[in-house]
DNA sequence: AGCAGACATATGTCTTTCCGTATATACGTT
DNA sequence: AACGTATATACGGAAAGACATATGTCTGCT
């Protein structure tokens, strides 16, 4: 039973994901779970609006689930995505985490210092 | 082996599947295997040219490949086609193969009299 | 209350994309 | 060669998308 599966249609999905902005951090989510704006910045190596605006029509369409917690807002791959779009996201991660720009997007979040999603609760 | 996979990357392939005429066009060809342009304008309920414009993008990205048979051009899914891009386009069409407007380009196809691809050797 | 950091949105501009129509090319038949 | 059918491309305009910059909002701290 699952709740309230959203209703995006391919169309939509493959048109969020054929801007490299989006594609980029959607890769990103998937392979990392749950990133904050300020770590996909980093890690993309871009200006703050722009992911942002990017985010907001992944969030829009429903693609991604965001959540504030305390300061940062945190986004990952929304949990109630179809089976057939995590398919899909999963097929594209697997044939391109590797190369670029996605896997240099990797390295930079690893390489960030204080990153607030490994931030141990106080 | 595979014998020259081709080079197409996520992003590309998003992006041409982005557009609705593409989109119905590669699940129709996906699920149908090989349509020459006639078939594909009858089926979609569009103009030729507008279909031709579309069906260049795809052959030049890589993702169909045509052959001509007399006086049709025959196009399908690109056989040589990376598996991963396969496996976005098999849980793209097992999604909305049914809905609209997938579901009616196939019945269209179907009812289609004098279709070249059915036409026996002579 | 005031300030600083994190994030979101608004504005104007520039580029890309898509379309309809017209025209060109290729093939088969006569 | 001339013609009809099938398919491809060219052209101009309309619409959508993406960007940089500036500004607004929210939170936590003092």
């Amino acid at each position: 039973m699952s709740a309230m599966v959203c209703a995006m249609d391919a169309r939509t999905l493959f048109h969020l994901l054929s801007d490299e902005t989006r594609l980029r951090s959607v890769l990103l989510l998937h392979s990392e779970g749950s990133l904050c704006v300020c770590e996909l910045t980093h890690a993309l190596a871009i200006v703050q609006p722009k992911i942002s605006r990017h985010l907001a029509m992944l969030r829009d369409a429903g693609l991604v689930a965001d959540e504030r917690r305390g300061q940062w807002v945190h986004y990952r791959i929304h949990p109630d995505l179809p089976e057939w779009a995590g398919a899909v996201l999963t097929a594209a991660s697997g044939s391109q985490i590797d190369r670029a720009p996605y896997g240099e997007d990797r390295r930079r979040l690893h390489a960030m210092a204080g990153r607030p999603s490994l931030a141990l609760c106080d």
